[in-house]
DNA sequence: CTGTTAGCGCCTTCAG
DNA sequence: CTGAAGGCGCTAACAG
């Protein structure tokens, strides 16, 4: 059992007061180049001499009781083992690093009743605000959020009603793009996968996607989209390929990278020649897309742009919060473009 | 500003002393089935309806600084936008969650100077226990981890001058698997791709593998193995796979799945037939493998059982050392089998 | 069954 | 330039 050295055992050590040893421990360099606290270089040098010789490590708990700060914020994601948010959670934790924060990551499965839970948890854990990816149902804990003014950014998907700031890629724009290359491929049958879920980001892939079939003449569109669970079972991959197939599909949106692994997998089985009896366009990296000649493009959304924006606004609004502003209100909404990339 | 509500307020509101809500309020019932303080229904009731009424929030800095509990651990990973630590987190996430406690998830880049500036912030932020996956050269840290006796269990590789429990994967073991697979199917000449990283999960693949090679009689193994580096340059796959082509290579066994991706594409773009002019074995999943015929078999590692074991581990050293026992010296080694998958 | 009280470690006014 | 002291919110003796 470590005994913790606190500040006390440090100002007895250094033969003066615990206040001297916090001076000396919080002296940063005010805005006006001076010095907030006024130590005399020798003590202040004694003190830090026996502070690293007895390994002082500032107990945070008290620090954060008292400061009521914790420099912890929450980022609520989907599903960090799938790369897309894993990578978006990777970025976050370096941007909350560079900023002095610590990031906690919690993970919903788009289940609004975890996602809930995993407000609750961090919120007891006083973080300063929250990144979050909102589940489809989500709305309850949102608006608490909102509510209580506790600093937090939307990203990847918008919220109508919701008054928060939000950082989203274009997602009507990104499928027009998606469909242009599908056309100039000559697809004429073309057809969409997307997911059961009713979020804002397939919602607007859908839209845009039923848009640019009527726009080539099909009055069904939705006759032409197909839908995955988000909990894939086994079997949809196969029964969705041989309704396409039996419908002379030779072009193919499909709207995520998970859905697409597991239909160009189908697809393969079925010895379909990918990029030959059928042309696939997908949204969001996978490392499979490469393993086709021509490669498989993609949509890339910007995530370095957009986690940078997002946590520059977020703590922008947690500095707005501890200087004593009301934070409710602010709602800009940044869009950035999606890119189609072809390995 | 959100007015904080603590039980004083309560207190006042319910007429009645803070110390009879702090009762209520962590009224837990024992192992005994007995309540572990008294209180009547009727306050108990009282109380609980005014901290509903009040939105009552505990505040965990307060609780944390009293108790010297924070209910948090950390897991120091590679990197968690690759799935197979993307994976191990959230399986680490849920695991404690379901123990009451809180993740924070930190990535190193296998660099040890990361290594430490994550487990030094973690240990700022009061975690009361670690899963790591040591980094190549963070002896010190780790040393330091050790003596300090913070519950600590290490996963993913071993290090043999460090008393800490251990939960792995038998990669020798595995690796005689996967070079099994590959004579199977008739391979002649085989080579291996590794990681120039010197971690143990690393170089006990390559031990076995050179033993393996031994056996068929090749008298000079190290020159069937190429090594690439973490941060893989986009020239590096391409080169290895010439040097493999000109040698003649026919069998592979590949040690992990990032390297596997690049080299299977860069094997992909010159045209050689995978499973047919060369025979791939690879470890850790990837989604990549199911795009061959016959798949690409590779070297499952018992994530769940890992996890699982490690945190359980982890959980009753905490405990220990709350009950205040000295948990230096615990140093038990656990060691999972690999499977052979073939989708 | 209920109330009083003493800190947990730290920061920060207020005096000297 | 330095020291003393109060209190952040909560828990756990200790009294009643």
């Amino acid at each position: 059992m470590t005994k913790h050295i606190t500040i006390k055992d440090i100002a007895r050590e250094a033969g003066v007061s615990v206040s001297l040893v916090s001076f000396v421990m919080n002296n940063r360099i005010g805005a006006d180049g001076k010095r907030k606290y006024r130590v005399s270089e020798d003590t202040r040098l004694r003190v830090l001499e026996v502070a690293r010789r007895l390994n002082y490590q500032p107990n945070s708990a008290a620090r954060n009781l008292r400061q009521g700060r914790t420099h912890v914020i929450g980022a609520v994601l989907s599903d960090m083992s799938n790369i897309f948010y894993g990578s978006i959670a990777r970025q976050l934790e370096d941007l909350a690093i560079a900023h002095g924060f610590t990031l906690l990551i919690g993970s919903t499965d788009e289940d609004p009743g975890k996602f809930d839970s995993v407000v609750r948890t961090f919120l007891e854990k006083d973080v300063e605000g929250f990144i979050v990816v909102p589940a489809a149902g989500c709305d309850e804990t949102m608006n608490y959020l909102q509510d209580a003014g506790v600093p937090t950014v939307v990203i990847d998907r918008h919220f109508p009603y919701l008054r928060v700031p939000n950082v989203i890629t274009d997602n009507e724009d990104a499928m027009e793009k998606a469909f242009a290359a599908l056309l100039q491929q000559g697809a004429k049958r073309i057809h969409m996968v997307s997911y059961g879920m009713r979020i804002s980001s397939i919602i607007d892939r859908e839209t845009a996607f039923a848009r640019c079939l009527r726009q080539s003449g099909v009055e069904d569109p939705e006759g032409r989209i197909s839908r995955v669970s988000f909990d894939m079972k086994p079997e949809e991959p196969g029964q969705i390929v041989d309704r396409l197939l039996a419908d002379g599909c030779d072009g193919l949106v499909i709207a995520s990278n998970m859905p697409a692994v597991s239909i160009i997998k189908a697809l393969f089985r079925r010895k379909v020649r990918i990029q030959k009896d059928i042309w696939i366009v997908s949204f969001d990296y996978s490392n499979v897309y490469g393993l086709f000649d021509p490669a498989i493009p993609y949509i890339q959304q910007p995530l370095a742009e957009i986690t940078r924006k997002a946590s520059d606004i977020l703590f922008h609004l947690i500095e707005l919060r501890n200087a004593g502003g009301d934070i409710r209100g602010e709602n800009a909404r940044y869009v950035y473009e999606g890119t189609l990339i072809q390995e």
